[in-house]
DNA sequence: TCTATGCTTCAACGATAGTTGATATGTAGG
DNA sequence: CCTACATATCAACTATCGTTGAAGCATAGA
C-alpha cells in the first residue's frame, strides 16, 4: 500500500458515518449487508449513503456485489490489514520493545486462537 | 477508546502532512523527533505543523515534552494500538477464519519475534 | 411493457479544514 | 535586561468536504 492509498483510507475512516459503516462490515463479517439495511443502520440517507460508500470502496476498505436488487457491502479485510500495516511499518527500528504491546494487544483477537485460517 | 476518540485520529491521518508526521515518529522510536525536525522532514513551515501537532497530540496519537529549547514529540504507541483494536473489534463473530489474515500480516512484525516486551 | 423497489448520480448550498502571515510565549546565552 | 532561537497562537482567506433534493439506471414482478 502506497501512502495516496494509505490517505484515502484514513481520511475515509475519520468520518463518522464511513466509519460506522465499516465497523459494521467487520462486524457482520463476510455475508456483508444490503445498502438498505446499512442506511438503517447508521441512520444515513440513502443517496448520501451511496456516495460514502463509493469513497470506501475507492479507497480499498470495502468491496460490493449486486445480488438480485439489492447491492451488498462488505469489509475488505485485506485493505484493513494493509492499512494497520502502512501505519505500523518500521516501527522496530532497533527498539522491538517498543511496538510489542501494540502487536500483543491486536493479537489478543480471538482471530488469533481460531488457526483455521487459510493464510 | 470510544467513537469519538477514534474518530478524531482517523480524521487526524487523513491528512498527508500528520500521516508523515506519526509514520516518520514511530520510525523514529520512543527518542522522538524535535519539531524543528520534523518540520524539515515532512517540508511543512513551522507554524502550520505546531497547528497539526497540536490535533494528532489531541487526538492521543503522539505526545510531546520539553527538552531545553526545543518540543520533543513521540508517537503515543498505546494510542496506536487502541486504534487498531478499535477498528477490528468484534471482527470475529463466529468467523474467525475472516479476520485472521489481517492479524496475522501484522503478526509478521518484527516485534514479536522479540518477546522482551513488559507488555 | 408497465410499475415498484433498490441504489446511484448530479448540481448546488453550507460548513469545516488547511494554509498563510503576523504576533506572542518560553528558553538559553551575553 | 536584551537579543536570538524554537514553538505556539491568532485572524483571515481559500479550498475542500458533507449534505440535500431531484433525477437517473438497474432489477424484479404483474
Amino acid at each position: 500500500m502506497d501512502e495516496r492509498q494509505a490517505l484515502a483510507a484514513f481520511a475515509a475512516l475519520g468520518q463518522e458515518h464511513r466509519l460506522r459503516v465499516v465497523r459494521a462490515l467487520v462486524t457482520a463479517g463476510p455475508d456483508g449487508l444490503a445498502a438498505g439495511v446499512l442506511a438503517e443502520t447508521v441512520n444515513v440517507a440513502g443517496n448520501n449513503l451511496s456516495f460514502h460508500l463509493k469513497e470506501l470502496s475507492h479507497a480499498g476498505l470495502i468491496t460490493s456485489r449486486r445480488e438480485g436488487k439489492s447491492v451488498i457491502y462488505s469489509a475488505a479485510y485485506a485493505g484493513l490489514s494493509d492499512l494497520v500495516q502502512f501505519l505500523m511499518r518500521d516501527c522496530c527500528q532497533g527498539h522491538p520493545e517498543v511496538c510489542a504491546p501494540a502487536v500483543a494487544a491486536l493479537a489478543a483477537c480471538d482471530c488469533t486462537t481460531g488457526e483455521t485460517a487459510h493464510a
